[in-house]
DNA sequence: TAGATTGTTAATCGATTAACAATC
DNA sequence: TAGATTGTTAATCGATTAACAATC
């Protein structure tokens, strides 16, 4: 594992479906795979696919492919899988569940470790296999637990308030489903924002202008059960 | 409203930013706006948001600007936001759920008529204002309705045969939130692919290797509430 | 009119693809 | 060895940014 600088986000954004389909190869007792073949069941190119494997390393051997599992647990080095980074959820609605359960069962590099809500109604049942405490509880709990990221299923106003307070515990990075930008005042956070809006808006726009062009556009985002 | 032809990808995934975005200004009251306040409070430059709405049209006025409401009008129509497109959902689970509500409250272009599940659990329950129904109904309902889109809340082989019915029902719009990747198999769909996974695993790569390389990489991704 | 800001063309930048020497 | 496939450099393609004439 060698470089690791200047790996633009279009190659990183690409390293999980690596990851997720090498995963399922190495299940299905798969060794061995060359960058054609790859290729052909991500509908990338070799190339490209080759090109983005270099930047972290030479993980391949000329003349005979990548050993899939190998590479896989590369993938997962590097993407940092194993960190078990705390994690704190704020907001136990439909959504929050249904984010806390997901995460939960998938060893993504993350362990939840609370859940917060204001909302009486949920104060006190269990997801995620945590019981939902009351926000008032949140500063207490940071302090002593010193979680490093939060996932945000909460209104926009909400997530305004609660970022400003998560920052000054120390927070800094984010997983973001409100409508709130948090990187745009805290410009030193890392945020990956989840935009349900924006997707089915541009599923609209692809359904009322289903040209030619607008579907050739978007390359098949193939994905592979883990 | 010209052109319309070879619009990338790129520039549609903005256009529900900017939609929100100029939504929000006009409930705010502004009349007007010039591209670089724009670019300001989104994070683009001036020309890029310029380049991007002349792809449909030419909605400004030298030495004045845009008129936010009648731009904000122009967007609404380019991404068919009042189409009302009869959709279904599979998976009444917290993600399901989560989803219907988000739907419901959002006209973004959609109206779910239905909601499907197989578990006795959920079948009768009430998701954003609709009984859910039995999976077993589903061809009767299609027929009958004829809805337009459906959106996949179920695991990965669930996702896969429910595809095959749904395409064989003339379903050729999806909205897919499973790990099984519809357009591979029928490349004459139009889908658009949630990946929560992908999103997760992206922040802990960004937060293990937080370089700063890594963090300019990536866009402010900035968000108004609408 | 003068100032401002668009629409659009040209320049730059970055990402993808092609090609091929290195080498297993 | 011969065949295959990588790692990497060069060429192409597309998207973003800069510049500026048109014009409100």
């Amino acid at each position: 594992m060698h470089k690791r600088e200047n790996v633009s986000m279009s190659v990183v954004r690409r390293l999980p479906r690596y990851y997720r389909f090498l995963h399922h190869l190495k299940v299905t007792g798969v060794t061995r795979i060359s960058s054609t073949e790859l290729s052909k069941k991500l509908g990338l190119t070799a190339s490209q696919i080759r090109q983005d494997l270099n930047c972290f390393g030479g993980f391949g051997q000329q003349g005979y492919g990548y050993m899939v599992g190998q590479l896989c647990d590369e993938i997962c080095k590097i993407l940092g899988l194993s960190s078990g980074y705390k994690t704190i959820l704020l907001g136990a609605g439909n959504l929050g569940r249904a984010i806390a359960n997901h995460m939960s069962f998938q060893a993504e590099g993350f362990q939840l470790i609370g859940v917060f809500d204001n909302s009486p109604d949920k104060i006190g049942t269990t997801i995620g296999g945590l019981t939902v405490s009351d926000v008032s509880g949140l500063e207490d709990f940071c302090k002593e637990r010193l979680p490093i990221m939060a996932v945000l299923c909460v209104s926009r106003s909400a997530a305004e308030q609660l970022a400003k307070i998560l920052y000054d515990l120390g927070i800094r990075n984010f997983w973001n489903f409100s409508h709130y930008d948090i990187y745009l005042k805290y410009p030193d956070t890392t945020v990956e924002n989840v935009h349900l809006n924006d997707s089915l808006m541009t599923l609209c726009y692809r359904i009322s202008n289903n040209s030619i062009s607008a579907k050739k556009e978007e390359k098949p985002e193939q994905q592979i059960s883990d």
